[in-house]
DNA sequence: TTTTATTGATTGAACGTTCAATAAAAAATG
DNA sequence: CATTTTTTATTGAACGTTCAATCAATAAAA
């Protein structure tokens, strides 16, 4: 069965096995073992492309901001206007892609997520993705209100987004979608209707 | 040393450094080694009073979810208004609580969230918390909106409360707490505001 | 003297890593 | 075209480490 140029296929099996088995029992019993045989092949496979275990979760980490990162930019792109609401529209789309919201995605993210606070090198993947949708949302958000009101209508969304995804991964239901995406919209709408109010009296005290 | 009526006070002790040690390391690396030299006491207390580390795990959650309770029931007999936005804002500051916001509580029940995906008895503690919290925020909200939109609203709230919460958990800079309660009474008021407007033309599509 | 509380060395299981061995394909050779 | 040689891919047993659990021994209080 050896050929050449196995190595990419290999990779992308392994890291599909590690989402499967995480998925199934848990990033804690995700052992290599376990992985390995989901992928059918040996445990030494693992480490003769990855390094070891610890390569192997930061390369499927990687691999899965990379297909978040890659859904926002395509939608971003389809996009002629640059309506802001159509674009905030788009990023809470993207958020919630296909590749995005199936089980072991979703529990394959939070199983980092939890751990990448006391793994450096983690850590740094999970910032760099956090401030990049952060300031995605505000850029978008301010061309429609100040500073600041910007800045809180952001931090809201993206933790709306978050805590979504957080209960459906949770969830024995799963993610309802459309669902999710309707709340995430009808925020954006509020967050722009409470500018718009400019008679009304509500307070916008938030710093 | 050894005196009668030391079971408590073990207990609780063991209980907080197995927070502390998961604040320190991850729950992955909070051996029972480690928290048992961070309580002060030998590994074999662990097995005897709580009959193993899943004992003790089990029982650190159980000590969380109690403590959110209370936080939140507490707040509410503290009210004496029915009034649906005071009860929504009671509820919000609870789970902003003192007890909840530490910074080893919260990597604890955000460790507790992930590992509960794959172990039954966590999963039951955690649901049961989870559509307490649901259907006191729906039961609020439909006290001044129609059956589903206060589903929206709840499920929508609680999202973000939970959100809220992982990103602080993240962040470096820790949780904002006033800020955070913030955009979450703002959301309150924003649901309130969107079913006052019966006039406006709104989407309200969400099912 | 009995009960309650505690210790910590020991044990066995589980895990990640390593590496010598192997097998197949590709390249070189005649 | 047939062959040897080299390269690439893969295996899985062996090894060393780590961990949770156990339990006989001990010490203080009742």
């Amino acid at each position: 069965m050896p050929k050449v140029g196995m190595e990419p296929i290999r990779r992308h099996q392994l890291i599909k096995a590690t989402m499967e088995a995480i998925d199934d029992v848990g990033l804690a019993d995700a052992t290599i073992a376990r992985i390995a045989s989901r992928a059918g092949v040996s445990t030494g496979i693992i480490s003769h492309y990855f390094g070891g275990k610890g390569g192997l979760l930061e390369a499927t980490m990687r691999h899965i901001l990379a297909d978040l990162g890659d859904a926002v930019s395509q939608r971003q792109r389809m996009l002629g206007t640059s309506d802001p609401r159509a674009h905030l529209r788009a990023i809470v789309e993207a958020n919630f892609d296909r590749s995005q919201i199936s089980r072991s995605v979703m529990k394959t993210w939070l199983a980092f997520w939890t751990t990448s606070m006391h793994r450096d090198d983690l850590m740094r993947l999970q910032r760099v993705n956090d401030r990049r949708l952060y300031s995605n949302l505000c850029f978008q958000f301010r061309k429609k209100m100040p500073r600041d009101e910007a800045q809180n209508a952001a931090r809201g969304l993206a933790a709306l987004i978050d805590g979504l995804w957080l209960r459906g991964a949770l969830a024995p239901e799963g993610l309802n979608i459309p669902r999710a995406i309707c709340i995430a919209f009808d925020f954006i709408d509020e967050q722009f209707n409470k500018t718009a109010d400019h008679a009304g009296n509500l307070e916008q005290a938030c710093r």
